[in-house]
DNA sequence: TGTACATCAGTGAACGCGCGTTCACTGATGTAC
DNA sequence: TGTACATCAGTGAACGCGCGTTCACTGATGTAC
């Protein structure tokens, strides 16, 4: 019953996705979760291995409820991936108010250098948003660049929003930073006339880093020149940027 | 022997400081602390009441460390209050990253709404060097929305660099983020001819704030004006900021 | 179709540990006469 | 100056607890003949 195992264990997530949220991450004790969820504590070491396990998956069970709530709202803009980088900083600042214990644990740097997957997971998302961007021409800075800054920034606001209490919460704040941080790195769309050498040369280079990740190429998608001659363009492109 | 107990008081809190940056905040516990002191459990407890009152004594004294650090660089800039919001940026991310378990101690948020004192002062001081940009008509938004938004932002980037691998780090990161929050809450400073009916709105509310709240008026600090007067002028002021 | 065996998720119970905290007591220091 | 007493920081030892984890075992399920 391969089938019936994997109910039990998304249940014991639930039960321990609960006990976060009501009780931070120190009520999610091994013990606490197999007691609530009805299980025996070697049963849940079965399951997962052992604790560090069923906190990896917990994080992952969060980043996989942030996707459900907002699936809908995540569905992209088709010629307007700015807008789309708007909306996506609110669903980010939204999930953290509303699951702060979750956002914590995801986004809550445990030990230097040691990231969550599951916030690699929101960071590929971010990524992704951030390249379209830079394909359309809207990107004043290197796609990297502009993830670390995003990425400082959504977090900064949202922890800061936690931290308050909620009664004195101002989510003008976030919105002001928004504002600021993504208006400094992407441009206005391109007027035809006007010629942006750097957002050009940007918009070329996200689309050869595109080309040469996909695993298909599909048509268009060839890269015709030979790995020297690219990284050469790529490293001009680049200098173009700057 | 007061004298002699607050040198055992002192060196408590340094053991303690030491374990932390050694092994976060995991490190720190009663006993781990009495022992590496070399001081009994029940002395530590006469002295910090409890837990809770040794990890404040001890945030306090991350923050005390962090102005003995930066003592010097702390002078203000007689006549460039902008500038000294740049430097305090990059002192308050400096210090994170050099000490970052103390500063996930004084800024890492454990439950949501409260904060360590520690944070408070650290954030007084921020507003302290707000209000004085604000008095030289050097702020576009009232002290309160800037000290927001620049706390957010400079924990966000502090955070994010203590998060990486110390070989992956980037400043680069936090200083374009430094920059684009502080261009977005400061003016260049005002031409005589020009008048920025703003920046001075927010000016003259920045020096009556200042002369209500400072304790013993000095010469040019009295506000002649009653205090309903006052409170209906400073209303405008807002108005005409906004 | 029936029996014998292997696999393995789950059980009941316990392991040792480090934790925060507190007990009854000691012994040094300061104070009053 | 000397004695009796009060104060109180510090001692040695223990409290009970919840923790992560693991033991030997059971019993249901699937597989081979």
């Amino acid at each position: 019953m391969n089938e019936e195992r994997r109910a039990t264990r998304r249940q014991v997530l639930e039960v321990a996705a609960q006990l976060l949220e009501e009780g931070g991450s120190e009520a999610v004790s091994t013990r606490a979760v197999a007691a609530a969820a009805g299980v025996t504590a070697p049963a849940l070491y079965r399951m997962f291995g052992d604790k560090d396990g069923l906190l990896t998956e917990l994080a992952a069970y969060g980043f996989e409820m942030y996707l459900t709530e907002k699936r809908e709202a995540l569905a992209l803009t088709p010629d307007d991936p700015v807008a789309d980088l708007y909306r996506g900083w609110d669903l980010h600042v939204d999930f953290g108010v509303q699951h702060p214990a979750f956002y914590m644990l995801m986004y809550g740097t445990v030990q230097p250098g040691r990231r969550p997957p599951a916030a690699d997971e929101a960071h590929g998302l971010l990524v992704r948003l951030l390249r379209r961007a830079a394909e359309t021409g809207r990107l004043r800075v290197p796609v990297e660049q502009a993830t670390r800054v995003i990425h400082a920034a959504t977090t900064g606001a949202t922890l800061a929003l936690i931290g308050e209490a909620p009664s004195e919460r101002d989510l003008t704040t976030s919105a002001r930073l928004r504002d600021t941080v993504i208006a400094s790195v992407t441009t206005d769309p391109p007027a035809p006339s006007e010629s942006d050498l750097a957002s050009r040369a940007l918009a070329l280079d996200a689309a050869l880093e595109n080309a040469l990740t996909s695993g298909s190429p599909a048509v268009g998608t060839e890269v015709p020149l030979r790995d020297t001659e690219t990284a050469l363009l790529r490293d001009w492109l680049q200098q173009l940027a700057g």
